[in-house]
DNA sequence: GCTTGACTTTAAGTTTGCTTTAAGTTGTAG
DNA sequence: CTACAACTTAAAGCAAACTTAAAGTCAAGC
């Protein structure tokens, strides 16, 4: 039913000294100790660790989190605003990952480009390169990264 | 044709001093100078600039993204280095986004949990609660968070 | 020609999130 | 009862990516 910081920092991945560092930046207030000050994990902490992992993962701060566990240890009267920090924490996800689509597609175009640089033994095969000659899906992305300040004159 | 580095930054939106940090950790090898020693940056080197934030937003380190301008600096002999760079960034951001997607069905859970919570006035109601009360969807990652040590016993 | 704002450099400072070190305590195995 | 691994704390150290400060140069407008 207990875990060491050893124990539940391995079925968590996570190393000893990190817990340590959450514990002494307030993350963890629930963590109960021995009569000799030992560290007691319940398998109710390991699931609030997953949570705070998850909260890392979505880019959260320490100090963000740190909020969150107080609010925890309020009790029920700060349910409105963990219920609508998971929301925003959730369009921030969201976004992120809209963010990392885009860049993707930066990166796929890029692929492409040095797929068809390597075929003809050089880069400079792009700047004979007519937009038709452009595979459609990277044709946006062409434009975006070439534009100029003056397309006329 | 030229820009300054201000100008360049604000096209960029990005701060001056972040380009000539960039500058000095050797990201900008490209970036010619006036008689008097003053950035001037050209449309070739806003799109160098651009494919540079898209390599940062993809998690490369500054590191990392200046052993690339080196290849680009090095001629087409390179070609095959960068484009299996690209190759790797790729998948690197697709494992990024799944990640981020394992995190938001967490995320998701929770704020099912706290609307839950706030009909409910208390966190207690989900004590009480059986898998059956679970959305279909949420069932999977309630019991990943709840897992205990010893099920049985 | 002088002011002013934007540029230059070097160096130091900041923030975040750990990690490491040092010195000491605890608890189990032989 | 002693060894030894695993726990404890406080404090220092570290890496990354900037940001700020200080001191100076440049160029355009009045």
């Amino acid at each position: 039913m207990f875990y060491t910081i050893g124990e539940i920092a391995k079925k968590l991945n996570i190393p000893p000294s990190t817990l340590r560092y959450y514990d002494k930046e307030g993350l963890l207030p629930f963590v109960e100790r021995s009569s000799s000050g030992i560290r007691m994990f319940s398998d109710k902490d390991f699931e609030s660790l997953s949570v705070i992992e998850c909260l890392k993962k979505a880019g959260m701060s320490i100090k963000d989190i740190k909020r969150f566990m107080e609010w925890c240890a309020k009790g029920d009267s700060t349910i409105p605003e963990r219920l609508s920090m998971f929301h925003r924490q959730k369009e921030q996800v969201l976004s992120q990952i809209a963010q990392l689509q885009e860049t993707l597609e930066i990166l796929a175009y890029k692929e492409w480009y040095y797929e068809t640089a390597l075929e003809a033994g050089t880069c400079a095969v792009h700047e004979s390169m007519d937009l038709s000659d452009i595979p459609e899906g990277f044709r946006s992305i062409h434009q975006k990264l070439t534009q100029t300040s003056s397309e006329n004159t």
